[in-house]
RNA sequence: GGCCCCGUUGUGUAGUGGCCCAGCACGCCGCCCUCUCAAGGCGGUAGCGCCGGUUCGAAUCCGGUCGGGGCUACCA
């Protein structure tokens, strides 16, 4: 098995949904996983989207035996340090005859493929090159013209059992030669990943569907390869899953919007949430559970259960499955996977200190139910952590709750509360019933609620009282004070 | 145009000839709970693309049709 993308880029959820189905796949059945990085484009390929495909696999926890950082017996794994051996095979195909230099000029394949089309026939290479004599050789190449470098396909039907879609074949005139080497010595993607599995001894595929079409290519090349002696022989078994689509029905790709994996490590989602969302798609562990580990995963992965048709991505039901996965943690490792998000929005330094880490276990409890992604907990529990200038009221929530009328119960309640000797809940709690909704007949709803603002900055937020409780007396004064300040000398000057 | 793949509620799926006048989850709509928001509980909404055939019986098998997607490069 092996996971093989391109460093182009951020990793998009389709990519990671067949990086997890091999390496389930390997994981279930014993076998190796592979990783192998396919930058033989040094156009489009970049350094950076290399580390971060390394990052970003080892985020998400499926780690391989061979490849990057890990080493092997087929190294090394990325294709820009392969290019000794492409040579050598391209050369080997051509002395064999399994391929030959083809002379067309782009321009005319172009008008003969069209013409092709137009007639209804199929358009692929019409074989021009196949049987050139030497003296049609030397013309071409007084013109100057360089050759690529075709595979000679075979002229008889291309048939195999797909993984997950069956018995699928091809008839040859569908399937044309086609280009291994540049004009300019250049390998190309139809021969360095067949001479790649070939020789990583991988025996089986599982990718993306749009490379269904290109499989009867590289059987052939494989048989090739292995009368070369190159790699054993066989040929990998292959299974094409289906796309994973984002809104629209469009399949997804790493510059839509949602498609990036760097997103949604952003927001919050645990790397396990994810997975298990996107094994959904496509793959069901079977019944009416959608809830699992990624070891029971590995357990239960069978190929065949992987259903063939294209799966639409729905974010609000990947954000249902991690708060699912977010609640089944325990406090101490949600604690400490709220950390870097409760840092990067600057309510926690660098080293986080002991009373720190105190108070935010402590608070943890409070946003386990109401959040769906790590980045929702840190901003509920910023106000606990900033203060002074750091902490500011939502303008927006001011403006709607901090009214006179709010005011008021903000200074009332402060005064009720300045008084209470236990600051726990329970007593927390009674103070505040007592002079705003007993004494002066709010309705809980909005008597708490300007309290609320004052306090957590925000509408939305923890359990009051508990809030009160965890920020400590002095603190929680301090805030509805300056609510008062703030928000009550603007309407004085009114 | 040619070839290939796919087709269960809005979305993801369960279902492999009778257990299915189709189950589960998300979403959506109500209600309950409630200091906000969630979480939780209860109820509701909506689907086997279509037409034929095989069969005592079809979401499940076959054929056709329609619809969607992919490929058709000296990209990967």
């Amino acid at each position: 098995m092996r996971f093989c993308p391109s460093p182009t880029g951020n990793l998009h959820v389709g990519n990671v949904r067949t990086a997890l189905f091999n390496w389930a796949y390997a994981r279930h059945t014993g076998g190796a996983f592979v990783f192998r990085v396919e930058d033989t484009d040094a156009t489009r390929d970049s350094e950076d989207s290399y580390r971060g495909l390394l990052e970003s696999l080892r985020w998400l926890g499926l780690d391989w035996d061979e490849g990057p950082e890990v080493g092997g017996d087929h190294g090394p794994y990325r294709q820009s340090q392969r290019g000794q051996l492409y040579a050598e095979v391209a050369a080997a195909l051509r002395e064999s005859g399994h391929a030959y230099d083809c002379y067309c000029s782009r321009e005319e394949l172009e008008l003969r493929r069209e013409a092709a089309r137009l007639a209804g026939r199929p358009s692929g290479y019409d074989g021009h090159c196949r049987e050139l004599t030497g003296t049609e050789v030397t013309g071409y190449r007084a013109e100057g013209r360089r050759p690529v470098l075709r595979f000679r396909m075979p002229d008889t039907e291309i048939s195999f059992v797909d993984l997950v879609r069956g018995n699928i074949s091809f008839e040859p005139e569908h399937v044309s030669d086609y280009v291994l080497l540049r004009a300019n010595g250049h390998p190309l993607y139809p021969l360095t990943n067949p001479v790649d599995d070939a020789t990583m001894a991988i025996t089986h595929v599982l990718r993306g569907e749009d490379l269904l079409s290109s499989t009867p290519r590289q059987l052939p090349l494989h048989r090739a390869l292995g009368e070369l002696g190159y790699g054993s022989g066989g040929e990998p078994a292959y299974g094409h899953l289906p796309f994973v689509m984002g809104a629209g029905n469009r399949k997804l790709s790493k510059r839509d919007p949602g498609g990036g994996l760097l997103t949604y490590r952003e927001r919050g989602f645990l790397p396990e949430g994810l997975l298990n969302y996107l094994a959904l798609l496509g793959w069901s562990i079977g019944g009416d559970r959608e809830l699992f580990t990624l070891p029971e995963m590995v357990e239960a992965f069978r190929i065949e259960r992987v259903n063939p048709n294209p799966a639409q991505f729905d974010l609000r039901k990947c954000e249902a499955i991690n708060g699912l996965k977010l609640r089944a943690l325990t406090i101490d490792d949600l604690a400490e996977r709220m950390v870097p998000y409760l840092q990067a929005i600057g309510a926690l330094g660098e080293p986080v200190t002991s009373p720190q880490r105190a108070l935010l276990r402590a608070a943890t409890p409070l946003v386990q139910e109401r959040m769906t992604v790590l980045s929702e907990g840190a901003e509920m529990l910023e106000f606990l952590f900033a203060d002074g200038p750091d902490f500011a009221v939502d303008p927006q929530d001011a403006a709607t709750v901090l009214t006179p009328d709010g005011l008021e119960a903000v200074a009332a309640s402060r005064g009720s509360l300045a008084v209470l000797e236990q600051w726990e809940t329970g007593p927390i709690e009674a103070a505040l019933r007592r002079t705003l909704v007993e004494q002066r007949g709010l309705k809980p709803k909005h008597a708490f609620g300007p309290v609320r603002v004052a306090v957590t900055g925000r509408r939305v937020s923890p359990p009051l009282f508990e809030s009160l409780q965890l920020l400590g007396k002095e603190r929680s004064l301090a805030r509805l004070d300056a609510a008062v300040d703030a928000f009550g000398a603007v309407d004085q000057v009114r």
